[in-house]
DNA sequence: TTCCGACCTGTACAGTGTCCAGAATTTGGT
DNA sequence: ACCAAATTCTGGACACTGTACAGGTCGGAA
């Protein structure tokens, strides 16, 4: 179990440590909190001496949304005794469920380039449902990513109007705190002031359901005959 | 001309110079340029001035938001005479390029509430034309929401990589840039490694109109005969 | 055993958002 | 005409931030 062969100390930490860390601080205290000084003090460790496990931060805020990919789970996507469409929706709630366990986490998932290792097994798994659906390659491609802005970008707006270090509301209450904060001036904005109500449960699951649903729509005039 | 009745000095700025010069520091140096203190050097202030304008600096990001989508042209979206899917088209278009003029500024986007005149104004344009599109209001409301976060999201990643201070590149020779930089390792990736192509591709406007469409198509049931 | 490279620390620098006096200015009310 | 109140701006400061640099310490390879 030694590290490799090369001369120096060894590690005193994991980078499964700092990650662990980081995330901790990504939950109480949202994004603002992740500071390298703040991982390091967690860690035990100086500062500066995080630099040796990632170059910059930007680095451990990568590894980071890539460890978070990767506690979504995999095995709905994959079961093949479940219809394509029910796979994919059971994935972005996955997926939408864990994000929203870490709020703060979805801004660092829109700056990165998810190409870490976690991201891309959940891709390839990805396209593989889209190919088991009837999707030739490039469409397949091309959807994974249109699902995967869908996933994320909706996201990133439920969370960003959540105030970080608060445990994460149900709908429901969400929902009545927006329509309490909503005031449109009717005679300014007639169709917003009469959508409010649909307008105040846009961060809800069932609005996600609904984007989603018109989006997998969309796609199923692709499948090929099979 | 006179300012409201209240007692004191005279503003020196107006809040048209200060988001003025918060998007120029945007366009060259990204959002980490766009400081207080850089924005107050640039109008020529101190920087503690800048806080009798915005009560904090994310007020300040808010309002810079709401300013950028006030520049896109809302024209084609009310034209009676184009039929509603290219006026939606249009409209995603021309948002789409507004914001790649400022890289930078899609995580700003991201953060704010969107609950600006200008983003106001937008939504409710947009569901007029779901209104016209045969959408009744509810359906209208989650559309115009399904579109929003497919724009800002998309548009958001792909200015994510993008160098601050850089020129925006062309589609053409963006995607042969990220294709050179994508290497993939086929055994583990084979269906990521074979659609390698369409994943460079993915900042792309076809990539952006492909996913619009799709999009559309799954509204396009939902409209009642008129 | 010697040596070199990797690890970690202390220190420091430039920069951040924002708060706290205080000085200056303009208004409305008397 | 004067005063009080409210508002704008400045200088200075505080508690942070990411990260570069120098130096000490450790441990595997020659």
């Amino acid at each position: 179990m030694a590290q490799t062969g090369r001369p120096g100390p060894r590690r005193s930490l994991a980078e499964s440590d700092i990650l662990a860390a980081a995330v901790g601080l990504l939950d109480r205290g949202g994004a603002a909190a992740l500071s390298m000084r703040g991982v390091a003090a967690a860690v035990g460790v100086a500062p500066n001496a995080l630099y040796t496990y990632f170059r910059t931060k930007t680095a451990l805020l990568h590894a980071v949304t890539d460890e978070l990919l990767g506690r979504v789970d995999l095995d709905h996507l994959g079961d093949p005794t479940r219809p394509w469409r029910d796979r994919l929706v059971r994935y972005a709630l996955d997926v939408r469920s864990t994000l929203l366990a870490h709020p703060g986490s979805a801004p660092l998932l829109l700056n990165s380039p998810l190409d870490g290792p976690h991201a891309l097994t959940a891709g390839e798994a990805l396209l593989g449902v889209l190919d088991e659906a009837g999707l030739d390659r490039a469409d397949a491609a091309r959807a994974s990513y249109l699902l995967l802005t869908y996933v994320l970008g909706t996201v990133a707006f439920d969370v960003a109007e959540l105030e970080p270090g608060t445990d994460p509301l149900d709908d429901g209450t969400r929902t009545t705190a927006r329509r309490a904060a909503l005031t449109v001036p009717a005679e300014r904005y007639p169709r917003t002031a009469a959508g409010i109500d649909v307008i105040a449960a846009y961060t809800s699951t069932g609005q996600y359901l609904w984007g989603l649903h018109r989006l997998l729509d969309g796609l199923d005039p692709l499948r090929s005959a099979e």
